[in-house]
RNA sequence: GCAGGGGUGGUCGAGUGGUUAAUGGCACCGGGCUGUAAACCCGGCGGGCUAACGCCCUACGUAGGUUCAAAUCCUACCCCCUGCA
């Protein structure tokens, strides 16, 4: 797959960017390149057997594009109270009937390989963004630890030929079938995150992802924290921010240094009738607009925009027609994927220090 | 006409003498959501005054009455439902 960056990537947990369909997805309209998928989510439902019998997640889904799994990392924070943490892995209390799973890196990598994803994320642990300088150097050294593991049996299972997207073509690529990226953890402690840095490049990746941000630490601090490392990832690699995150977040992202991106603001957040635009989000449920008949922004060119009224959009939401959902979420989509279309475009015509001032001013002005 | 049941806040529906401006649900209004346990969660929701603690009105079909105290008891009337004529 051929993926310009700065990059947005949506997010699909369960094998499905919610709302969406994939013909919509790859339209010229949204154009999205890469999307994610959860090795939890899929490793419990509909679980390993039934991907592999079904020719991996590519296949599964029907979506030829490029594919990134997250670890399940991250389901090891945002399901704490679920879990088990040791050594060797993560103890689990499914979600979804209860019972007692155990996920460590080399499952995670078994899962992802099965899953055939382009790229997969090392098995990392995500600490609280508010982390104690103790706790935060335990859980880095951790993460630093299962990396190590997650590149061995990453390794083994490609020279097995183990992941079930591959093909002689992508054998032949110079990554093989599947990349590896390494994940930066460290919470908001400078010195560990610079650690973790260094040991996670030590180990050596085909990409590098910043980790643990947006996990409620204040905003300066995920700033600060993108600005210390950004700079020193390895600039011949790709360099990612997982879990971010708003159109102010991604630009400012952006200028630090970063590549790709994934969130899910704008397909959570269209189901919950939240639309992001030009000019700031606007809440669809707002009696403001009750017969308002211009689009959600009269500067987007998606087919949402150009077909459909606030007044309208909002009918939708108030009645709990899925369409709602549907509709706010291809025209979020559109917004995100677009406005890093224009990113892109900016930099390229190196103007992206202008852009960034007139898009955030227009955004910040709010919705009329 | 007779017999029985019933009329509660936008709505449905609890409450049958005393912290009741009145439980709940829905609707409505507002807010939140950042590697998705999320088409979810939280808050408000009679009116007026106040920066706030709070204060004052008006409310349980209508009108009277009993009582220190009434959505709750009594009387009359109006309306709705069911059955029988």
């Amino acid at each position: 797959a051929l993926i310009e960056t700065p990059v947005f990537m949506p997010v699909g947990t369960a094998g499905t960017v919610k709302g969406t369909r994939f013909d919509a997805l790859e339209s010229p309209e949204l154009d999205a390149r890469i999307i994610l998928g959860n090795t939890y989510h899929l490793w419990l439902r509909p679980g390993v057997d039934v991907l592999r019998a079904c020719g991996g997640l590519h296949r599964f889904i029907g979506w030829e594009r490029a594919l990134l799994t997250d670890s399940g990392g991250f389901q090891v924070w945002s399901l704490g109270a679920l879990r088990k943490l040791k050594e060797e892995g993560v103890e689990f209390r499914s979600h979804v009937d209860g019972s007692a799973r155990f996920l460590s890196p080399e499952v995670s990598m078994e899962v992802q390989a099965t899953l055939g994803s382009d790229i997969v994320m090392a098995f990392d642990e995500c600490a609280p963004g508010e982390a104690a300088h103790e706790v935060a150097r335990t859980s880095m050294e951790l993460t630093a630890r299962w990396a190590a593991r997650s590149r061995a049996r990453f390794d083994e299972l490609q020279r097995e030929g183990a992941d079930a997207g591959s093909t002689p073509e992508h054998h032949a690529s110079v990554n093989g079938a599947q990349a590896l990226f390494g994940i930066v953890q460290g919470a908001a402690h400078a010195d560990l995150r610079l650690e973790s840095l260094a040991r996670t490049v030590e180990i050596g990746f085909d990409g590098y992802a910043i980790g643990g941000l947006s996990v409620g630490e204040e905003k300066p601090v995920m700033y600060d924290t993108i600005e210390l490392l950004a700079p020193r990832m390895p600039p011949d690699r790709p360099r990612y921010l997982m879990g971010v995150g708003t159109p102010e977040d991604l630009l400012a992202a952006v200028t630090r240094g970063v590549d790709m991106f994934d969130c899910v603001l704008p397909t959570r957040n269209g189901r919950n009738g939240q639309a992001y635009t030009t000019r700031g989000p606007l809440n669809i449920k707002n009696a403001r607009w009750t017969t308002d008949t211009r689009p959600l922004d009269e500067d987007c060119a998606c087919s949402v925009c150009h077909r459909h009224s606030r007044a309208y959009l909002r009918h939708l939401y108030l009645t709990g027609e899925m369409l709602a959902s549907i509709l706010l979420t291809h025209h979020n989509l559109a917004c995100f994927l677009d406005t890093m279309r224009r990113v892109r475009q900016a930099i390229r015509s190196g103007n992206f220090a202008r852009f960034q001032r007139e898009f955030l001013e227009r955004y910040n002005a709010g919705v009329g």
